[in-house]
DNA sequence: TAAATTTGTGTTAGCGATAACATAAATTCA
DNA sequence: TGAATTTATGTTATCGCTAACACAAATTTA
């Protein structure tokens, strides 16, 4: 590492406000205000100065101050467990398409897969008053269920079907998700299905798929549940690679494995090529969430896709409409949108 | 996709300000804003029954308006291509780590490795008065490089050693490193070496790179540079994958491709292995920016490490102490910190 | 023990914008 | 052509908080 230093710049004090603007172009603030969005009145002429004092001056609308007065700060909040993760992604992508159309921004926080941290994020998030909430999952201390609750804002909870929602909620069931999933392997004749997640339940919906998979084992009368906890999530690649050879060792005769997302269902795979185990006949391997990888990878992967970009969308749609009833003063009802899953069927399994 | 509506909830229609708050504990506003922040002297019984009154109303501290009193908005802006990426996703990590540190909060931006969006996405930005902003790449358009320069805040150009710095810059040249890519191939004899990126120079740390990949094989007086270039940045793993076969098919006697970054090379090598093609004994693959997948990949990928949670870290620290300089006011000197890179030998190359 | 300092709290005056109202001039209508 | 309306702008009063100053009471110092 090599650190270069340039001589001092001066630097600028004071960057000016909107009373420079007006003054420099011999109007009122409120002109100049009125100037800087659209849809007001304004004499063509007054406009063009005041986008040339604009532009002399290099003044940039001051949004915070405008908020205060305006009581719309413009933003929604959405907190995403990692920005490391195309599934999560996607769904913010979708997000951000919606909103834009409306002209909100999205402020993007990511939580980790921790509860403490959302609680967090939540309350520094609530500072800034954004105009709506988005989270991801139904799981949440008491203090940021509380925030959240009260906060005055439409609040939306994604990726998950929570049994009390606090608001409005777009996902669906990952345990029917994962359910199915176990239900395609058996009718593909595998017989002996185990499952690779993490050691804890910080990832709630990974936490849920194990739930959904163990209850379709039992159901479907097969082996008891075979499951390989590795690590705490997110669940790495490397980990699917270190998990798949556990599983083999201590359980020869499954002939199935479903992993908590593709990114282990991916390391697992690689892991097998590489000792030269076949996928899917020695054993076939499943992950979820359709990611990019899983329709790259060579076997490519069977998963569940969810349509995160759905998710997203439709839930920025929701929260506009939310938002819309909330600044008419008449709120709309608390509504749940049950996105679509589908087991996608590939090489891997 | 099922919609359910519940009853409607009464929903609060203001929430409580800070007099509030005041009011019911028996004090003025002035006490209340000193118990919320620590640091300040406030007697213990004064700031439990702030505390309770806190409590009971459920009330959260408005930053904005607290920001506009104050001058301090308490965030920093940063601008990634994309947040589906996990080069990019350790980097903003790495800032993340760097600036909770001292108190403030990351609000992050993907461009989409568009300068327009760029621009606009600087625009909205500085609307909301972060205190330090830092960006990817070093190219610019014109009118968002005149507004980071007189923004009046530290500015930091990340990933990349523009020839003509805006202020800060944390970042490495691609184009050497690309370069160092090629003569690591040579030296384990690959004579014939092509490249695999983008069509357009969109990305243009992708354009660097394939720019020093050209010098590199001129000067050693290999073969005339080998391009295929791909569909616009950034390029996919799928991608990847039809480029290689592109590259084959066209010159066949190429035993090495270097891909604008691993996600493509990950592509190309899937793609290699469904058609039985060995690497890297038929044709050698390399990538760029050491993704996990690169590790992870069977075989795995040889590739340059660019150390993009350093980049954060660095990016984070420098700003901390620009930030703290500006708030002196004495501004500190441009400095370029240029990172650490290095070829990483895997199986692929 | 008087002086100097620290601690805890209040008062006042903005921060930079916009909502709401007011008003004069220009336009349309009857 | 006078009344009604629209258009373009200005004035005033906040929005919710904190900086800066003030000051009395408690504590430390000499």
């Amino acid at each position: 590492m090599k650190i270069v230093s340039a001589e001092k710049k001066t630097v600028k004090l004071q960057s000016p406000t909107m009373s420079d603007v007006a003054r420099r172009a011999g109007v009122s603030t409120m002109t100049v205000s009125r100037a800087l969005k659209d849809g007001a009145s304004i004499a063509p002429d007054t406009r063009r100065k005041i986008m040339k004092a604009v532009d002399d001056l290099g003044y940039v609308l001051d949004l915070s101050a405008g908020s205060l007065s305006s009581k719309r700060t413009g933003f929604v909040a959405a907190l995403i467990p990692s920005i490391n993760n195309s599934n999560f992604a996607d769904t913010a992508r979708g997000l951000t398409e919606a909103l834009t159309r409306s002209g909100l921004q999205l402020l993007l926080g990511y939580t980790d897969y921790s509860s403490e941290r959302e609680e967090q994020l939540v309350e520094s998030m609530l500072r800034r008053r954004p105009e709506g909430v988005i989270v991801t999952g139904g799981v949440h201390t008491d203090r940021c269920r509380r925030m959240l609750e009260q906060c005055g804002v439409p609040v939306i909870e994604t990726w998950d079907l929570p049994k009390k929602p606090i608001q409005h909620v777009v996902g669906f069931s990952n345990a029917e998700a994962s359910g199915k999933l176990v239900r395609y392997l058996h009718g593909r004749g595998y017989r002996n299905i185990a499952f690779i997640g993490g050691t804890t339940n910080r990832d709630t919906r990974g936490a849920d798929r194990r739930a959904g998979y163990e209850r379709a084992v039992t159901e479907l009368g097969l082996p008891e549940p075979r499951v390989i906890s590795f690590g705490t999530p997110p669940i790495s690649m490397k980990q699917g690679g270190e998990a798949i050879v556990r599983l083999v060792e201590q359980w020869p005769a499954v002939d199935a494995a479903i992993c908590v997302s593709d990114l282990s269902a991916f390391g697992a795979i690689m892991e097998c090529r590489r000792r030269k185990w076949d996928v899917p006949k020695r054993i076939a391997i499943a992950g979820f969430g359709d990611f990019e990888i899983a329709n790259c990878c060579y076997p490519s992967i069977t998963t569940v896709g969810v349509g995160c970009h759905d998710i997203g969308r439709n839930a920025g749609e929701l929260l506009m409409h939310a938002i819309e009833g909330q600044r008419k003063n008449k709120p709309i009802a608390s509504e749940t949108i049950i996105t679509d899953y589908a087991v996608i069927q590939r090489e891997s399994a």
